[in-house]
DNA sequence: CACGCAATAT
DNA sequence: TATATTGCGT
């Protein structure tokens, strides 16, 4: 009677370990996280540049953060459309030198309005999030929450909640899960897999074999062993300090179209970062 | 208020 | 195209 928890609960470590990248897979916070290419396809200023200093007192925060719950500056990062206007690269790729610096033009206009565009660390209220990217990681990890909570329990608020990703909203998965549902309602009609060429991040994505129900009072069958009372089945790892992709133009250098592996492969934000810096 | 879904907007 | 937003019924 209860000896099953310590089973789950060390299964739960190892894919807790599991999911967790090595030392080695990730880039040190004082190292240039863009380089100098993609920093200036993407308009990007280069002041990614941070002293070991800065990375300490990031850390520090985050530390006191986790520690008393209520941390308080909350950095998030986000690259603010101007407007409706597109920038020219004009020149990329400098032969030789290390140094390629290219410095944004400083606008001295503080007259009223208009100017929105310095966000570091003050409240970010009523500020636009870029469009979120839902790269096959993300989507994965929705898959993951969404079939182990059963498609009756997932609402959006749950997945969020389970996902732990920050910067993500409920209205994000809101609308990922409507076009999931669809994209299942489709699917259904066929009698096995049959991944269309379209919804590409979809048909990526193994499908959990059945849409299980549980909770629903009838655990007569025995195929699914694992339903705790808990309300929460299984919170998912806190991503090492990976930040959904946001504002993130969608030409970039997507392979094929598979899933990559390594959560540290090809995920690189515009600059500043939370780590678990809860909303 | 949160949810689900269709329609619409960006 | 992929997401976001909105509107409406529940």
């Amino acid at each position: 009677m209860g000896e099953e928890a310590k089973i789950t609960d060390s299964e739960r470590v190892t894919e807790w370990e599991i999911g967790l990248p090595t030392g080695d897979d990730i880039t040190p916070l004082s190292h240039p996280l863009i380089p100098t290419e993609l920093a200036s396809a993407f308009s990007i200023s280069p002041e990614t540049y941070r002293t070991l200093l800065d990375v300490n007192r990031a850390s520090n925060d985050t530390i006191s953060a986790i520690l008393g719950g209520s941390g308080g500056s909350q950095a998030l990062s986000m690259v603010v459309e101007p407007d409706e206007e597109e920038e020219e690269e004009p020149d990329r790729e400098n032969g030789s030198g290390t140094e390629s610096r290219k410095l944004r033009r400083l606008d001295s206009a503080e007259d009223a309005d208009s100017v929105m565009l310095n966000n570091d660390d003050s409240s970010a209220r009523a500020l636009k999030r870029p469009r979120l990217v839902w790269t096959p990681q993300l989507h994965k990890r929705f898959v993951d929450v969404v079939a182990h909570l059963g498609i009756q329990n997932a609402v959006p608020k749950t997945i969020m909640q389970l996902m732990n990703v920050d910067g993500m909203t409920r209205e994000n998965v809101a609308s990922h899960l409507q076009k999931y549902r669809l994209y299942l309602k489709r699917m259904q009609g066929f009698s096995d897999n049959a991944p269309s060429s379209t919804d590409q991040l979809f048909a990526s994505t193994p499908v959990p074999q059945r849409l299980q129900d549980s909770s629903a009072g009838g655990c007569g069958g025995g195929s699914a062993g694992h339903s705790s009372h808990a309300p929460i089945p299984m919170p998912y790892p806190p991503p090492p300090h990976m930040m959904a992709m946001l504002g993130m133009p969608h030409h970039v250098f997507n392979n094929g179209g598979f899933q990559q592996r390594d959560w540290s492969s090809g995920f690189s934000y515009p600059h500043g970062l939370t780590p678990s810096g809860d909303k």
